[in-house]
DNA sequence: AATTATTGTGCGTTATAGCGCACATTTAAT
DNA sequence: ATTAAATGTGCGCTATAACGCACAATAATT
């Protein structure tokens, strides 16, 4: 993710919440605290806004902050998509809905094997919950071991991954998307 | 959540990676492009980085953006409360947290044990996963039978509950919270 | 058509984020 | 003990985030 689209993505996301909301300029500066010249200024990319502005408009706006970092709708909409591998098999147990905003999946790692990931957009949280075998999961810069019936949970938009540590392992992974 | 409070998150999260990857400001400085000066002022609270700054030292650092944010566990914890019974073992999952809302429970039903439940506040959504055994889960005014494996949703916003058909049944619950 | 709000942008000013460099302290090496 | 390297803080400077106000444009009212 480079750094450049994030300011269109938060000026995106600024410009259509406030019209989702039928609101000007002027109307959301006294709402958020934040003059309507620098609303219009990150609105138009021309401003790169201190955290402590972004959360004054997430906040005054009633919206989450994370969703100011999210991609276009279009493209999150539907499942995560996973690499082709012999050795690794994903069954979906519980599809992705708008409502609920999380996806379940089952994996099976085979043969030791061990599968990276880059980062994802964020906010999103990942769970990984160990049913059979022993595995590690990598995140933070460090790879944590878990046995069965262990658990851990990440942040996922950073680089992380998983391996099994026995010859087989089989995880459950819930993904939390923010809204 | 109160702006100053999440500042201080920051500088705790980016002091305390600095510390656990055993590096000094100016090495940071050179890994993440942003001048040791403007990191120390972070660490001190003395500014408030902007959203292009805190992105370089999160990517500089390899390090996940949304730590930076990472909320005090929550005051408000929705863990639900089941009834106290000899028949239905709860163990906890993954408890609630603000940032997912959500809540994952592995269930044991023994000796054909039913569990009924009034209706919850509206919006809360149940995943049931059957593991072991074969049990009928109760919502829309009819059970739902569920081999192992299989699984359902259904909104808890009405009554319902879950029952036993082999002896002992085993599932996973996750209720899913609305923002 | 003329007037009056409303809305977004441009401008000058202030506050502060961010930089490079130097300084004082500590730590390590000689 | 003395030197040398490394680490965090302070200072002056520049870039820009953020503000208030005024202006030009459109939309609504008379």
């Amino acid at each position: 993710m480079k750094e450049s689209i994030f300011k269109s993505e938060i000026a995106n996301h600024l410009k259509a919440e406030r019209k989702r909301k039928k609101l000007s300029l002027d109307a959301t500066a006294k709402l958020t605290g934040v003059s309507k010249a620098m609303l219009g200024q990150i609105e138009r990319e021309e401003s790169s806004p201190t955290i402590a502005t972004l959360w004054k408009i997430a906040s005054g706006l009633n919206t989450s902050f994370s969703a100011f970092f999210a991609n276009e709708p279009a493209l999150q909409s539907g499942e995560r998509v996973f690499p082709e591998d012999e050795r690794m098999k994903v069954n979906t147990i519980f599809p992705f809905q708008q409502d609920t905003r999380i996806e379940v999946f089952e994996i099976t790692l085979l043969d030791h094997h061990q599968q990276m990931s880059s980062p994802h957009d964020i906010g999103i949280v990942e769970h990984v919950h160990v049913i059979h075998g022993k595995m590690k999961v990598y995140f933070d810069q460090q790879w944590h071991v878990l046995e069965a019936g262990e658990r851990i949970r990440f942040y996922s938009d950073q680089s992380h991954g998983y391996e099994a540590i026995s010859e087989t392992a089989v995880f459950h992974n819930i993904v939390s998307y923010p809204k």
